[in-house]
RNA sequence: CGCGGGAUGGAGCAGUUGGCAGCUCGUCGGGCUCAUAACCCGAAGGUCGUAGGUUCGAGUCCUACUCCCGCAA
């Protein structure tokens, strides 16, 4: 059985963690962000790889950075490790460690390279209304998710799944390829395919973009927003002041919707208002039907609960 | 000790300077209509987060605790 130094820190890593273990692969130690005050509070959290590994009574390093970090790098090396995996660990791994091991360090990444390289792939994929995306594992090399690819496997996107849901789907298809390359690897079988020039980036997301904008987007683009940054930060607007968040939506149609002078009313204002129906928004292209929300110092409600104590006028315009 | 908001019938909210606990929805019963997530009539349902304190009297003021949430990371 192959020694493996294992790299990550989020659920997403913890489950891939998780199966090589559960497939009896020697874990020499475990690495993952250290511990860091967070939430309310700012008390300190351990990420889930690291509780994973402390119940599995496996050696945990928690460097706060790796790139020069020659005590570190020491320790792994002494290790002798034969591969180093390493999913969603959140740093970038330096060439030192990348050569340390003998088969190689290799990566499990939420998408189908080349496309979506970066931090945050799932989410992007989502943001832009892909109909599929995927797992990809690579050897890593100096380059950010630009290394030769091993296997790959493709999921659908549903039409209105949240990144979450996608996150937690690709994390358990992550764990199973993940397994599956080790096992080519150890066999010496592992394909290597180059990536191609066709790349597209996937950045880490910006507060920024999380902000509605009614006049520019349509309720395609829009609803795609709301469950592309469901549950990480939750697309938001404001409303007399206050935070306001859309956690779900839906888009529909103008032709579907019977409104007088629809065309008539400006983007941004609410056609329709009532806790029957719901919440629907006029676009740039199209009504955004909110079927999911969030008032300032409150929790998600659906929209019915919302709009029972929380009353939105027709005609406001956001 | 990072900053801040909150806990009130099943749900979401209101409750002004302490003075009978209210609104919308849901539920149950009845009525009306060709028809509706429609309308009309009636009813049930709350130790106001927990524990103490101030007061003739506390949802409201004071103290502690529990839980929830927003920001920031």
């Amino acid at each position: 059985m192959l020694n493996i130094v294992f790299m990550g820190t989020p659920d997403f890593a913890r489950d891939s963690l998780r199966a090589l273990v559960e497939n009896n692969y020697n874990i020499l130690t475990v690495v993952t962000n250290p511990d860091k005050p967070k939430g309310r509070g700012m008390k300190m959290i351990s990420s889930p790889v690291k509780e994973y590994a402390e119940s599995k009574n496996i050696k945990i390093e928690q460097p706060l950075k790796i790139r020069d970090n020659t005590e570190f790098i020491e320790k792994i090396k002494s290790l002798n490790p034969d591969l180093i995996c390493v999913v969603a660990y959140g740093k970038i791994i330096p060439e030192e460690i990348l050569n340390i091991p003998r088969l190689g360090c290799i990566n499990v990444h939420g998408s189908l390279l080349p496309k979506y390289r970066g931090a945050a792939p799932i989410q992007w994929a989502v943001i832009n209304g892909e109909k599929e995306t995927g797992i990809t594992t690579m050897y890593m090399d100096k380059g950010m998710d630009t290394g030769d690819m091993i296997l790959k496997e493709k999921v659908e996107i549903g039409e209105n799944e949240t990144t979450g849901e996608l996150w937690d789907r690709l994390s358990k298809i992550g764990a199973e390829l993940l397994v599956k390359t080790v096992k080519l690897i150890e066999d010496g079988k592992a394909p290597r395919e180059k990536q191609g020039d066709d790349f597209t980036l996937a950045p880490m997301l910006k507060k920024e973009m999380a902000k509605l904008d009614f006049e520019n987007k349509t309720a395609e683009e829009i609803k795609n927003l709301i469950r592309g940054l469901n549950p990480i930060m939750g697309a938001y607007t404001y409303k007399d002041g206050k935070m306001i968040k859309f956690w779900k939506a839906i888009a529909i149609y103008e032709e579907n919707m019977d409104i007088d002078n629809l065309k008539n009313i400006v983007p941004g204002t609410v056609v329709k208002s009532n806790e029957k129906e719901g919440l629907f928004i006029k676009t740039k292209k199209g009504i955004l039907s909110v079927l999911e929300i969030q008032g300032e110092n409150s929790k998600r409600m659906n929209i019915n609960d919302f709009l029972r104590g929380n009353k939105i006028e027709e005609g406001y315009k956001f």
